[in-house]
DNA sequence: TAGATTGTTAATCGATTAACAATC
DNA sequence: TAGATTGTTAATCGATTAACAATC
């Protein structure tokens, strides 16, 4: 019914309700999108259409009410079941991610994590049971889960997921700096630290370069004026 | 003189020199286009262009040279020295980030890690050294870093990130979940795991839907077979 | 040479931005 | 009412995809 929304609309609504969030926790009751906007750095425009998905709407001169724009977003991308997760590595990131994701969203737990070494597998780290490679299989589908995060190393990557689509999983966060080749219906998220690094420091040179010679030729002044 | 490349493509050619890596390790010496596409992902037209903005040709029927192009990538976008990056918040997801690049990129190099709780601070984590929040400009200006990783709560955030431009600072990733302001001319990604943890889940259940209800009606056929 | 792949240009696609009548 | 913001459509922009002559 929702026809097709793109995945960043998706990850922009997500960003819009923490905002949402944090306002409400100081009592705002109204916000135009012009306000939402300049918290989550985008047009107002683009505010609207955006929240025109939900199917919630503003209204003229007084904007959005806060607690009931939150419902609509929730409503919108939440799952009807809190969606239970599992995590694949229980490395250095992924204890991390364990960490990060410790009661935070209602809507998604994880639900139980994996590894190959002993030493880290049926304990119970950030309130969530580890358990070894071995029960993968048996727990996913016992469990129904659709979603899992890899955080395995690079060179394991490719087999733990070929594992996963077999056993039914339908979307993934792939913090692993490879790329994983999966079936056309299994959605793919990729979180590449590597990249996301090696691109800043890019740009970050790309940029102090053309400072010195702006400053070196003397033609600092036009670009920063306006 | 390189013109305007985008994010995109540059965070496409650190993948593929990660790929022709792994490739040359395993004495490939030449590679196709539809050959680095099938293993990145990507289509091979697509690849041939990311790989142009580098100047290193490919040759008909020969394809690339896989250590000539890990070299033409390397010196497309790495900084002529290694580049020199701070690590802002050492709570789980900062430890985790020090270990992950721990001894990773050469042309990357954690520097200093920074964080406002005294047990964190005047120790060595990973090989890299850590020091109380107060000492953070000093050190920016001292070492002349212009890359810096964001992982600290949400709430601090922002005010980091303003003692970050003034020093000087023009790259930063963004760990912390919340959007930030910067100057224009400071470049930011956004990793932000809890939207796209979210996203996921969203596109899972959409696809879980739109299976068991093809399969109800007994359409299951049409969209699977091509 | 014939076949396949290259660099590069033209066509397509999708998302963003700008504009505007409707509305509180 | 006048003013401001809304939902929504049209124009713009940029990136991706497809096509093709050049080349080994």
């Amino acid at each position: 019914m929702p026809g097709n929304v793109s995945d960043k609309t998706v990850a922009r609504l997500s960003m819009y309700r923490r905002i949402l969030n944090r306002a409400a926790a100081e009592r705002t009751e109204r916000l135009f999108s012009h306000e939402l906007a300049a918290m989550a750095g985008g047009t107002a425009a683009q505010v609207r259409r955006d929240l025109m998905v939900t199917g919630y709407s503003g209204s003229p001169n007084k904007g959005y009410a806060v607690n009931e724009l939150i419902e609509a977003i929730s409503d919108f991308i939440d799952p009807p079941e809190p969606e239970p997760v599992v995590l694949i590595g229980i490395g250095n990131l992924g204890r991390a991610i364990l960490a990060y994701f410790s009661g935070r969203r209602p809507g998604l737990l994880i639900q139980a994590a994996f590894d190959v070494e002993q030493s880290l597998t049926n304990r119970v780290i950030n309130g969530v049971r580890t358990y070894p490679m071995e029960s993968l299989g048996d727990i996913l589908e016992e469990q129904k889960i659709r979603v899992a995060i890899i955080a395995v190393p690079g060179s394991e990557a490719q087999g733990v997921v070929d594992k996963l689509a077999d056993a039914g999983v339908l979307g993934l966060i792939n913090f692993a700096p490879v790329p994983l080749r999966v079936p056309s219906h299994v959605y793919v998220e990729n979180v590449d630290m590597t990249a996301s690094l090696e691109t800043v420091a890019y740009f970050a040179n790309q940029r102090a370069a053309s400072f010195g010679e702006r400053r070196a030729t003397g033609d600092l002044s036009r670009k920063e004026e306006r």
